[in-house]
RNA sequence: GCGAAAGUGGCGGAACUGGUAGACGCACCAGACUUAGGAUCUGGCGCCGCGAGGCGUGGGGGUUCGAGUCCCCCCUUUCGCACCA
């Protein structure tokens, strides 16, 4: 052993050992209930690691080397989400082809996913871009296909008028072009879609399975989205002529209230209006200001225009004004809003403003006087009425619907107008089915073939998979560099052998990343998506960990996809993921000044720069600490692979070590907080772990004679039974600490560990056996508890310690604790007088109430407290403390 | 606007089902060892007070022998949704 900790020597040496024995490399076997799939959210191969990542992946690599530890078969994979549009933005910059930049990005980041020391196993490692893998991608498509869940339709996209070009949503933010600035326009194409709505209801029923596992937020993100809505759609027949509008509502009980019909500026029915040209004018508008706003879908004032058209209300028979709002969604429902301003707030103010009448159909239900009727020839019933009443109630002014409540009239309605025809009641999802073509290049081909004569031709399974060309012309113009590939896109039609065209849209990545950890589970496998036996050993994930950003796309397309997966028979489960836990970003404090160039900015070294802070925390001042002079001050600012201020990660490896960096990122902060990257705090890191291995040095000689078995050690006195409490108790919290992924806690406990040894007064070369047994017990735990955290230096002080074969390889086994010694053997009492903390007593663990009162009232302090006043009572909480009431 | 979560020292954060607030660490202060240290070790470190003691978990009220924890009102922050009919 050195005299010091080297972490780049010991790093080196046993990251060399792991690749050598394959200590990370797993087969199904053992029993299923010994298993566990520890999963991470796979990256995106940018080619550089940030710190997120490092977080990320400490937080699976420390828990699959505790259960690793505890006995378990532990799979524990890495991949690349290869596909994306980096990689052509690096081809249209650079004019490097993509697939050469992924692969040499895969390389280097590989590399530093290494020189963390993370415990993957790489033989499984699956990256989207290659053929093997994009292959089940097309073969999972087409299979979609069969069953009709894969389908085309027009839809809107977002297109760039001055490149020619479509753009995603994230590229036309604002309503410009994110290169040109030129104002982005909707252009209907023709687009693949996945029926995920045909899923809404099991997405939705099924989250009771995974509730105690999911965090409630990424839930009820879920549930937002899918947006599931009961109620009843209504026609409404327009006067003159013999069309229809079809509104829904979820309150058809207010029906009677309704003073308008409202449609969406581009509603069809707009045709018939004698005014069209001004509605079509609004519309214009309406659309003009929508891309100019700042925020897609702020609210906006509400208006309107009068139609001129009327509508009969089919269960009064009113006539009433059908309105084009602003306020109505195209998207939603079907365009078209019945508006009760009595009872919908923001049916409520377009009345307002507009000076509509507003009859008030509900009453709050009272059972103290029945509600008034109202008189029905009355228009305006508003009378005390300052804003809308949206709750249930109890009908009023509603023809022989009064009387009735709600919940019974929104039922009964709904089946009256399908019994007249005059509608139905429904259920409506917010969710939309999923729109998987892109016009890109650098993704997985969809892989149909059009045909003049056969059509839409899927392209047969033995022919996948349908491979992306090396080359193509990389302009950042016009439609998907693959319609500019004459060699992919000429083909044959499968069917007929005739001349035939492919398509030239690939996949969104999100569907390579939807069952990516089922191909870990057999990622060599080229008869199938997977072998069926091995998925049922692993799946379904026992832990997965990944950022919140993907609480709806990713997490939700995922189980779609599994739920696809059952129903076609590759998987006998509903979900795919047992527990799932999202963590915290990692952020950074930047600094910067504005440099000479325009627009251009120097950054600081946080540690650079001194702080002032306001009493919320919040940046003040800045002041750089090398020349004294203050620089202007950046807000936090998200650390991504985006931002080119991140940490970087090989500088922390170089100055800390893999292993005091990862420790220091699991114990700054819960791993759900986000987490402030402070670089003053890694050495105290750093220094605990100095701290271990000067201690293991000190007593690793001593240790080796201490006795092998409790029997041997003798009589334990009082200070080495304190340390065993300390050990066994420790153990205790850590392993706790472990199942909740309290690493920080964890942590905590184990510098515990080591001050209470570091307090242990016996000297190594005078120890007796059972001092040497006590801490050999402890030393070892403490070791063995490092692993997860600081894996390099855990095996390089097991071995120290005398053991061979390496942590897994030889067979180490998680620290068991015994309760009994867990427990303390003397406890501390808090005396409360009245409520306030007067003093401390300590009694035996085991003391009776009644000997506890008694130790308490005798304390010297609690007797000056209570001298002279009479005790009303006592309360004796054993083991905590006891309050004693004077008067 | 609606919904959810959270407010604890200078900072990150502990505190099990109501029971000793501030574990552990960072920063800071003092001392030791050093030619030196941004190394290491020892001690201190919520606020006020010489002290006894008092105050203290965003603010206000309540329940209780006892409240960071439970209840009510308010404030602030973060996140999500944002005209979803």
């Amino acid at each position: 052993m050195d005299e010091k900790y080297f972490p780049a020597k010991i790093e080196e040496k046993w990251q060399q050992r792991w690749e050598e024995s394959g200590a990370f490399e797993v087969e199904a076997g053992a029993a299923r209930e010994k298993r566990f799939y520890c999963l991470e959210m796979l990256p995106y191969p940018s080619g550089f690691l940030h710190m997120g990542h490092v977080r990320n992946y400490s937080i699976g690599d420390a828990l699959s080397w505790f259960r690793r530890l505890q006995g378990y078969n532990v799979l524990h994979p890495m991949g690349w989400d290869s596909f994306g549009q980096p990689a052509e933005q690096a081809a249209i910059k650079r004019g490097v082809m993509p697939r050469e930049w992924t692969e040499q990005n895969i390389e280097h980041m590989r590399a530093q996913f290494k020189r963390m020391g993370f415990s993957f196993d790489w033989r499984r490692e699956v990256a989207a871009h290659r053929p093997d893998y994009y292959k089940w991608d097309q073969w999972f498509f087409l299979r979609m296909l069969e069953k009709g869940l894969a389908y085309k339709k027009v839809s809107p996209v977002n297109w760039c008028p001055a490149e020619g070009t479509v753009l995603s949503n994230e590229q036309s933010s604002g309503g410009v072009c994110w290169r040109c600035g030129a104002a982005v326009e909707k252009r209907d194409i023709e687009q693949w879609f996945l029926r995920i709505t045909d899923y809404a209801e099991q997405l939705l029923a099924d989250m009771r399975e995974i509730e105690a596992g999911w965090p409630e937020r990424v839930l009820t993100m879920q549930r937002n989205w899918i947006g599931k809505s009961s109620g009843a759609y209504v026609d409404f027949q327009i006067k003159d002529t013999a069309e229809r509008v079809r509104v829904f509502t979820t309150r058809v009980d207010t029906i009677y209230g309704a003073n308008a019909v409202v449609v969406a500026p581009d509603h069809p029915v707009v045709e018939r209006s004698p005014v069209r040209e001004d509605v079509r004018r609004f519309a214009e508008r309406v659309r003009a200001e929508r891309a100019a706003a700042r925020e897609p879908g702020a609210a906006e004032e509400k208006e309107g225009v009068n139609t001129g058209l009327m509508a009969v209300n089919p269960f009064s028979g009113d006539l009433i004004p059908v309105w084009a709002g602003n306020y109505v969604l195209t998207e939603y429902g079907t365009g078209a809003v019945m508006s009760v301003p009595a009872h919908d707030e923001r049916d409520f103010e377009f009345a307002q403003k507009y000076s509509l009448p507003i009859r008030r159909v509900i009453e709050r239900i009272s059972y103290e006087q029945p509600p008034a009727e109202r008189d029905p020839a009355v228009e305006d019933q508003s009378v005390a009425m300052h804003e809308a009443f949206t709750e249930y109630g109890i009908l009023v002014s509603s023809g022989d619907w009064s009387g009735k409540l709600s919940e019974d009239a929104i039922r009964e309605m709904g089946e009256f107008a399908e019994s007249r025809g005059f509608g139905e009641r429904a259920v409506t999802y917010r969710l939309r089915d999923w729109g998987v073509s892109r016009q890109r290049f650098w993704g997985a081909p969809i892989p149909v073939v059009y045909c003049d004569g056969c059509g839409v031709v899927p392209v047969p399974d033995g022919d996948l998979p349908v491979m992306l060309p090396e080359r193509a012309e990389f302009t950042g113009a016009g439609e998907s560099p693959l319609a500019g590939v004459p060699e992919f896109v000429n083909t044959t039609c499968p069917k007929c052998g005739a001349a035939a065209r492919r398509e030239t849209d690939t996949m969104d990545t999100f569907v390579d990343s939807s069952w990516y950890f089922f191909r870990y589970c057999d990622p060599k496998n080229d008869g199938a998506p997977f072998d069926g036996e091995k998925v049922a050993y692993w799946t379904p994930v026992d832990q997965y960990i990944g950022g919140v950003e993907h609480a709806v796309m990713h997490l939700l397309y995922t189980r779609f996809w599994t739920k696809f997966m059952r129903d076609i028979g590759l998987v006998s489960f509903n979900e795919p993921v047992k527990r799932l836990m999202t963590q915290g970003m990692v952020v950074a404090e930047t600094f910067y000044r504005e440099g000479e160039d325009a627009g251009s900015r120097v950054y600081f070294n946080p540690a650079d720069v001194d702080v002032v802070r306001d009493d919320k925390g919040r940046i003040r001042e800045a002041t750089l600490i090398s020349d004294g002079h203050p620089v202007s001050v950046g807000p936090f600012e998200k650390m991504s692979k985006s931002a080119n201020n991140g940490v970087d990660p090989n500088e922390m490896i170089e100055a800390y070590g893999a292993d005091a960096t990862r420790l220091f990122v699991l114990f700054a902060a819960p791993v759900e907080n986000d987490l402030r990257w402070q670089e003053a705090g890694i050495n105290g890191a750093q220094n605990f772990l100095r701290r271990v291995y000067a201690f293991v040095r000190r007593w690793r000689e001593a240790l080796a004679g201490a006795p092998a078995d409790v029997g041997a050690a003798g009589d334990f006195p009082a200070e080495a039974r304190r340390l065993r409490h300390e050990t066994h108790r420790t153990v205790e919290r850590v392993t706790n600490d472990f199942e909740g992924l309290r690493y920080n806690t964890a942590v905590a406990a184990m510098m515990e560990l080591l001050n209470a040894l570091g307090d242990f007064k016996a000297e190594p070369p005078s120890a007796s056996p059972a001092e040497l047994f006590a801490v050999r017990e402890s030393v070892e735990a403490l070791v063995l508890m490092l692993a997860p955290f600081a894996p390099h230096l855990a095996e390089e002080l097991w071995e120290a310690l005398g053991h061979v074969g390496g942590l897994l390889r030889g067979g180490a086994r998680w620290p068991a604790f015994d309760e009994a010694l867990a427990r303390k053997e003397e406890v501390e009492i808090a005396v409360q007088v009245n409520g306030k903390l007067r003093g401390r007593v300590n009694v035996p663990a085991d003391a009776s109430e009644e000997a506890t009162r008694e130790a308490a009232l005798a304390d010297e302090r609690v007797r000056a407290w209570t001298e002279g006043k009479q005790v009303v009572k006592t309360v004796v909480v054993p083991g905590r403390l006891v309050n004693v009431v004077v008067k």
